[in-house]
DNA sequence: GCTCCTGACATTGCATGCAATGTGGAAGGT
DNA sequence: ACCTTCCACATTGCATGCAATGTCAGGAGC
């Protein structure tokens, strides 16, 4: 009855339900599902050319993860956000991304970081090119998500970097720099390059703090232009 | 096509999915499954006298929240602890429930606060019964992961508690109170008694490093006696 | 005796049909 | 005009059958 197992292959393979899956998310990333805007199944299966099977299972996952909510018999609809979600978000990552670099400060190995320090270099480097080519904006704002993932992933914490995952991934929605005005900009990529300085100095106190001033900065910037009001 | 709603219902069914679900973790919690053993569709489907599908719905849900782990092809298993999730588990704890405690000491009203204290006085005139009669130290184990759940939903932050729900309730299978002697018993519920002093005393500080110092304890204890390497 | 191949078995992945449930509107009464 | 009742429709919830895939034992070849 209770049978172990050699080897789990836990290799990746793409099920119908993880296209599903992976579709759904994107959509609501991209703002082609707008918030509180249901997602009916039997639609879904027509247009992947799936059946309702593989899109319920996706549905389920994603109401688990904090992207969908399920009304009983009535559908599931995409989460809309509240000036509480953001205040909430806020609280969280003022509290795990601290911990994370503090964390990652200690066991930090030389590649990672030259890793992070190139990606840093290069989000300066593009931050004197905004006045010129605004669209350098998206760049910025994916190699910044990327250098916080990684940063995080370095914690060691495999729990926390999948929660901070969740949290920050949806709070990032249609939300990137849009409202940084150069001299903020300029500061957050001084705050990133701090991070790491303290990390080569061995100072786990010193990333920690400039990463809770580096969040702080953002969340005074965001309640300075807060979002309309979705929900 | 995008349909809005006028009251999301909300209200809550109980389902086939949600049936299995839940004996599935009371299952696990319980130690009627074992770590690392597969949980096939088709034996729980007979048994709980439904089709597969409810089955392999709550089966998806509950890799979502961590207590299963999917190999495709192969099935849903227990997941197995290690010594590197307890310290994964600590680490995050003594971040988010000071945080909690900090938050719910500025947020806390006073019914709430007396039910706490009423808990917090249960449990240490239990504590005085422990060695006359050992068995009540399952009674003090269930109030005490019920005095910690109040304390954290009254941070006001939902993601907060849910977070530390399924942080905390994984980690505390088959590990209650066995390894405290009285001394350490005692210490853990006067600690419960500071931390409705400290936010009686309307310090957010205090609260949240007496309960800093109250996991750190559980902690030394916890990595006293260490659990059996189970996977 | 050891290795590699092959085929049967067990298990999950997916499709489809029917049942249960919630919603909205039409019809009838007041 | 307004409220209530009831029925048809839309949608999800569940059951079942078949397909795809992984595992493992047994046998052929070396």
């Amino acid at each position: 009855m209770a049978d172990e197992v050699s080897t789990p292959p836990s290799q990746v393979v793409q099920t119908a339900t993880t296209k599903v899956h992976d579709v759904i998310k994107q959509r609501i990333l991209d703002g082609h599902y707008q918030p509180h805007e249901y997602i009916r199944e039997a639609n879904l299966a027509r247009e992947l050319e799936v059946s309702r099977t593989p899109v319920r299972e996706a549905l389920r996952e994603l109401v688990s993860e904090g992207w969908l909510e399920a009304i009983p018999h009535h559908g599931s609809r995409v989460v809309a956000w509240t000036e509480k979600d953001a205040r909430e978000v806020f609280e969280l990552r003022l509290v795990l991304e601290p911990m994370a670099v503090r964390l990652a400060s200690e066991r930090m190995n030389e590649e990672c970081l030259a890793h992070l320090g190139a990606m840093a270099t290069r989000m300066e480097q593009l931050t004197e090119r905004v006045e010129a080519d605004p669209s350098v904006r998206n760049e910025i704002a994916s190699l910044n998500h990327e250098f916080h993932r990684e940063l995080i992933l370095a914690s060691g914490n495999q729990r926390l970097a999948t929660m901070l995952e969740s949290v920050v991934r949806t709070s990032v929605i249609r939300r990137n720099f849009g409202n940084y005005d150069l001299t903020n900009l300029r500061r957050s990529m001084r705050h990133h390059q701090e991070i790491l300085e303290a990390i080569r100095a061995g100072s786990p106190a010193w990333a920690e703090h400039i990463m809770r001033a580096h969040l702080l900065a953002a969340q005074a910037l965001h309640f300075r232009f807060p979002v309309a009001p979705d929900g």
